[in-house]
Parts: structure tokens; sequence; C-alpha cells
DNA sequence: CCTACTAATTAAACAGTGTTCAATTATATT
DNA sequence: AATATAATTGAACACTGTTTAATTAGTAGG
């Protein structure tokens, strides 16, 4: 019975030495000038192969992006002994815009790009929902700095969201090119510069 | 010497063509999905001729995102006689999100897309860089909250860009479909009410 | 060992893309 | 009317993602 699984792993041998070829690619193209016969090329295998592991592009990249959420994630364990929320939800800021900031190519996969799940009935994509387990890690987060005190009369949910997008918007509009409408000088720290802005008001209002 | 003004006005009545069949076909597909080979069906002509009137499809696209940027400062312009600066800052967050909801394929062109100049010497862009009045505006609008004594020890580079970054993250993370980690219930307000929750932290810092 | 059967792999084709270019048509000047 | 200039075209090039029929490889049963 042992051939059925050494084929088994050979399959799955082969599935990952196409994500891998995918990834040096896209890391090197993006996303778009990497083509399935680049990727072919680079494993020596015919295009077509490629379709008997993966049901199209989207899924190849799909599967990228969730080792990008991994990635992510463990990033953030090291936040697991910080007591203080209020503490704890600065430096998930700070880790965040760390990780945007050396894995742009990833970040744009995982939070920018057209989602390439978008036209499946989205509920299928339950990794992404339930997956993402930053955002819940966030919202934990929030919650506790309302129960200690901060952040009053505000609403867990809509807050959480609220910060949020205050880093990804940061990173995103750098990594999109479009920070070329601040100060000359001001631009190669103008992410850094606003994420302490983000701080010293997150300061202000936990007094 | 009529003639070389009416050739002129012909060549510019084509390119305005050109550029309304770009936009209807981009508002209904989207850029990807809008070929050369469809906007010259659209204004029958071959899709040869297109590269006449402009250098590539990014140019088409530069082009009408150009008024895109029109669009979005004229519905500044009722911010005018709104005194209080604490006040315009509100309502221009509360313009720009409305804008970018109700034109979420002109907005993701303006600032959401890889820029389609990225590739150009960018300091070619000047259009993007002065013609972008609208973070002059932001920028203007913080540094009066600052001289009335908000945001104090702020800095009014960092802070502007770290108010537009709030915005555009939140109708960002709508527009390319990340807002599925949120609360199902709450998925269609949330936008608004993260811009309530914005405004509210805003109030907070200004008293 | 040979035959079946299954699964993996392939080349070729399809329909599309952006872009270029030589040839053609239309227009204006002399 | 002939010439010069500009606009327009169809065809071609080198790609793209994807499908499919045919081929090859590998296994299981007799």
């Amino acid at each position: 019975m042992g051939i059925a699984e050494r084929k088994e792993r050979d399959k799955e041998e082969l599935r990952e030495r196409i994500l891998i070829a995918a990834k040096a690619l896209f890391l090197e193209k993006g996303v778009e000038k990497t083509s399935i016969r680049n990727i072919a090329d680079l494993i020596e295998y015919s295009p077509g192969s490629i379709y008997h592991y993966f049901k199209d592009k989207n899924e190849i990249f799909h599967a990228l992006h969730q080792g990008g959420f991994q990635q992510l994630m463990s990033r953030m364990e090291v936040l697991a002994p910080v007591q203080n929320p209020m503490e704890r939800l600065k430096k998930m800021g700070a880790i965040y815009v760390e990780f945007a900031l050396q894995n742009p190519d990833m970040y744009d996969l995982m939070f920018i790009k057209e989602a390439p799940m978008a036209h499946v009935s989205s509920s299928n994509d339950e990794e992404w929902k339930e997956g993402f387990g930053t955002f819940n890690f966030l919202r934990a987060t929030i919650k506790e700095c309302i129960q200690v005190g901060h952040f009053q009369n505000h609403d867990e949910e809509a807050l959480s969201f609220l910060v949020w997008s205050t880093v990804h918007g940061m990173v995103s509009l750098h990594i999109r090119r479009r920070c070329e409408v601040v100060l000359a000088q001001r631009q190669s720290t103008i992410v850094k510069d606003g994420l302490n802005e983000f701080f010293s008001i997150l300061d202000r209002l936990s007094q």
C-alpha cells in the first residue's frame, strides 16, 4: 500500500515545486508578469501540466498568499507576553508596517491586489475569513483596551477596522507609489513618521 | 490658416472620443478587461490608429484619471465657506469617502492601481505631484488646525499623511474586498462606522 | 511477462492581449 | 494635376491563460 502514498507524496512535491517557482518569479517580476509558461519553464514541465495541480493561475497565487498570512501571524507571536493592551496595540502596528515594508510584494498580494477569489462564492474562502487571525487578534486587543478604560464610547468592531485601515492606508499608499505628493525630503520616512503620529495620538487618547 | 486649426480640433475630438469610449468600457469592465481592440471597436476605428493619439494603453488611463482628480477637487469646493478648520477637516474626510464609495472604479484607478507612470521618470508626472491639489488642501487645513491649537506637538506633514491614509485605508480595504473579516452584520456599514469613529477621535483630540 | 487500466505529461490549438509597421487612403499645399 | 503630409489600416509579432486530444509512464491483475 506504500505506492499510493508515495505517489501522493510525489504529487505534493511537484505542487510545492510549482509554488516555489511561482513565488520566485512573482517576487522578481510581480504577479501579472509571471506567466504560466514562465513557471513551467522554471520547473521544466509543460505549461499544461500545471493545470493538473492548480485549477488556474489565481489558485496558485491564492495558495501563495496563505503563506504570507502565516508569516505575518508568526511575527505577531512576540506580542504574547505584552500585558498592557495599549502597548500591545502599538507594537502590533509597528510589526504590521514593518512586515509590509519588508515584503511589499507579498503585502500587495495579501491586501491590495484584486482578491483572486472574488468571483468564486466568497463564502468558499473560509481561510481568509477565519484564517485571518491577525484581525481577530487586533479586535481582541482593542477589546482589552476598552475594558481597561481607553477608547470610551467607542465601538470595538468599527475601531478595530479604523486602526487596521490606518496602518493599511499608510503602507498601501507607499507600496502603490502615491507618496510623491508629500514633501520630497519627507518621502523616505513618511510611513515611519505617520506611524509615530498615530502612536502619539493613541498615547493622548489613553490618558 | 483655419484649416490647420480645424485639423487640430478634429484630432482633439477623436482623442476625446477615445477617452469617452475607454471610460465607458472601463467603468463597465475594469481597466484590465478593457482592451485596445474593445475601444477601437466602439469608436469604429482600427486598433492601430489609437496609437496615433496615445503612446500606449497606460497613457489612456492616465489621461482618464486626471478627470477623476478634477471631480474630487470640485467636490471639495463646498468646503470653502467652512471657517472652522476642524469642521472642515471632518467634512473633507466625509466627501473623500463619499467620492470613493460612489466612484469605486475611478478611485481605484486614482489611488489603488499600480501607478501607470511608475516606470517613466516619475518627475515627469508633474500633474500628479502638483496637480493633486486635494493633498495640499488637506495639509493647509491641518496647518490651520495646528495654528488654532489642536494637534499640539504634531507634525503638519506627517499628520496630513496619516489622516489621508486613514480614509484611504478604509475605502481601499472596502473596494478591494478585504472587509470580509469584519463581523458579517457590520460589513455593509463598516466604512461609515469607521469614519464616525475617526470623527469622534478627532473630536476628543480637539478639546 | 504480458496485458489492461489509470494517471501524468505533452504538444498543439484557441481566442485573446498590447504593440509595431509597411502599405494604403485621405487631405492639403504647391 | 502633382506632390508632400498626415491619418488610417490590416497584418504580423510575440505574448497571455486555458483546453483538449494524444502520448507516455507507471501500476495492478492474471
